[in-house]
DNA sequence: CTTGTCTTGTTCGTCCAGCGAACTAATTCC
DNA sequence: GGAATTAGTTCGCTGGACGAACAAGACAAG
């Protein structure tokens, strides 16, 4: 139930019936394809005839494609119809810390190219580079089809509508506009977001894992979580991405676990990033406390790294058995904390610290059902994700192809 | 950006578009009356003749009423327009653990009757109860309207969309279909809503504070946090309230803030309610542990209140200050995981706590700007909310008033 | 008092788009 | 080959947005 803004609002016109039908017709095919018009006309609960009339419209724009005739048991056989994803391109850009990585893919989120390079730290520096290898792509590529845009995605805080990072403190970045910068320079449509919303998002619009083509997950209500050299989180609820009133929301890295603990990066105490994140991990296999000192050393001179710890763990090391246990505790305190104040339908878990699934899960279980308050919210299902197929790629995938697909907002 | 969903979704027929328009139109004379025919033509960019015929079937419905001619400077006078709210009447039903409020009010807000009783703990006779008495309220003001349902706030888990109260512990009520129980007994539209989400309700729909008649919050992203026997909170996200997959979304009561902290109510340790409920302050005070004994007993034989620990406190009582300062620092930390995972425009806070809002909101602040991640988050207004006013009848209020001006699912 | 001007509110013709019925096309079963 | 069945198109009808013309007040100038 939402409130009309009595000062900014959006009328119906003649058209605006038109508009949601065909967005319909058009979820409707690319969640079903291939599928017939007159299936179409049965999902939709209309006649034919209208979907007669809405389908020439999304032909014409080149939306979807008809494909071959189908089959069918009695009567005339059915042409089919596919959304066009092939020929439509997106360059999907990944900012980390060490390396930024470049794609390639269509619509459908499948990759046609990727490459990599280290990433510099000089934003005007950075975006030239940005810009050359994404035009270079096209060029080697523009015979796919037409590139709709490029979705950016950064380790930070991002103004989405302003397009400016404002504040990324792995790179150093303070206000700084990247999309109208890789606008002047690609003349290209340009979005970007923070890293854990864009997963978030991959998830919503591109659905789970690996599969290319077909449509998002169906659920209303999860988070997304990253564990790595942070901790970041993509909150969706209701259907919608949460980005907060100054797009800050989803930070449940940087939430209190307790008031005396470890002091993180952000400048506070037991934040849940300085009890869970890698380096946390690393530095109590160590027996290091983890102060930002420490955090920077271990960060640059990388000599044991949390897949060491994993692998040792593997290798019966109980020292990297219990570090990793007691990680998988105090993340599960977190993830209680969302169960509680969100009540997800499910938690996704991304990160390297997945490796150690065997280990970590149990504590997880453990600490979430010591603390939610139903039955139902104790079952909250924790799934991990496979580390490959580069989730945040796949989050700048959908930055630019889910507005095709969004619900438009009507009052 | 909302996805649509394949399998459930609200096609566009031959009267979308009226109905859109119609409640738009209802939500501009509700935000700016009086109005004119010819004014809301000019917010609305449409023709004045479109305005006359939404205008008619509105007045049909008796949704609007025309009220007196406006002076102008030129030209013919304007015939004022107002939403019809007095001759609309809502009973609103509040459950605590004590008392048991009802009241009749308009459609704005406006108090006409209100009542109590001790609250039944058996649920048929509380029912019963509730039955009769919002049938003789409506007997003795029927001459004022029309009742368009009934609207209960509840202390516990609830699921609106079947009507049950899924889990009440301070009623000891679990599974209890309240809905249908007094659809039965009265023959009303009756709507059932978790305390917290019903205040954030309120705010959103009536606006902050007494006034009644005009509109609602403008603010997407807020957070209303009531300390009191316990601590309950409603969470509005991207202009929308969160219920979460189970419904039990919003419960940062239960949040951990120390792992070896108090035992709570719930099971668990160390949540915010162990820390700052009322129980909670009293028990520090007196230099009790909090454990599920000693609250029930400080229930029960409350020989000393929150109330008056705070009197205490301005009368010069050292510890009464110390114990009311420690609940502050605690309900800053909640209120920072509360900023740093939604990032709210604003935080609400009522209570009787809030009578000692001099002594707790230094170490509110201190705790929100040590953790929170930007200047901006660290600014967060939080505002104190006047105990008077009953906020959760206002939220029963809006749980009836609401549907009539939300904006239409689409897509 | 009349006329001109300006604003509000209504009426009416036009056209877009949903909606149903009739019609054509293609295929299987008898 | 014809009946039955399903897919897809065409066409007339109607609700509703949209714009223009028109009636109703109100004030000011002459």
């Amino acid at each position: 139930m939402r409130a009309i803004n009595p000062r900014d609002f959006n009328r119906a016109t003649r058209s605006t019936s038109r508009q949601i039908n065909r967005l319909i017709l058009l979820n409707l095919v690319r969640e079903f394809q291939p599928i017939s018009r007159a299936d179409l006309a049965r999902r939709m609960a209309v006649g034919r005839g209208m979907v007669t009339t809405l389908v020439k419209e999304l032909l014409a724009e080149g939306a979807v494609y008809e494909g071959a005739l189908a089959d069918a048991p009695r009567g005339r056989r059915p042409k089919m119809l596919h959304v066009q994803t092939r020929d439509r391109l997106v360059a999907a850009i990944d900012i980390r810390f060490s390396r930024t990585y470049v794609s390639l893919s269509d619509f459908g989120g499948n990759q046609i190219a990727l490459e990599s390079f280290g990433t510099v730290f000089d934003p005007d520096q950075l975006l030239d580079e940005l810009a050359t290898r994404v035009r270079r792509l096209l060029r080697a590529h523009t015979a796919g089809g037409h590139c709709e845009g490029i979705g950016v995605v950064m380790p930070g805080m991002v103004d989405r509508r302003s397009g400016r990072v404002l504040n990324a403190p792995q790179l150093g970045w303070r206000d700084v506009q990247v999309e109208s910068g890789l606008v002047e320079r690609t003349g290209l449509p340009v979005h970007i977001e923070n890293s854990g919303a864009a997963c978030a998002l991959a998830h919503m619009w591109l659905g789970p894992g690996e599969r290319g083509g077909g449509g998002g997950s169906r659920i209303r209500d999860f988070v997304y979580v990253t564990v790595s050299d942070g901790v970041g989180t993509g909150v969706v609820v209701n259907g919608e991405l949460v980005r907060g009133h100054g797009h800050t929301a989803g930070e449940f890295g940087h939430i209190p676990i307790s008031r005396d603990g470890p002091r993180c990066l952000c400048g506070a105490q037991g934040c849940l990033e300085a009890h869970t994140s890698n380096l946390a991990t690393v530095a109590r296999y160590l027996g290091h406390d983890l102060s930002p000192a420490v955090a920077r050393e271990l960060l640059q001179q990388s000599s044991v790294t949390v897949d060491e710890v994993i692998r040792r763990a593997g290798g019966g090391d109980e020292r990297a058995r219990a570090a990793l246990v007691e990680t998988g505790r105090y993340l599960g305190l977190g993830l209680a904390v969302m169960v509680n104040t969100l009540n997800p339908a499910q938690i996704f878990i991304g990160g390297e610290i997945t490796a150690a699934w065997d280990l970590i899960e149990a504590p997880i279980r453990a600490e979430i059902e010591g603390r939610a308050l139903t039955r139902q919210a104790a079952a909250t299902p924790v799934v991990p994700e496979p580390g490959g197929g580069l989730p945040r790629l796949r989050g700048a995938i959908a930055l630019v192809a889910a507005p095709a697909f969004a619900a438009p907002q009507v009052g």
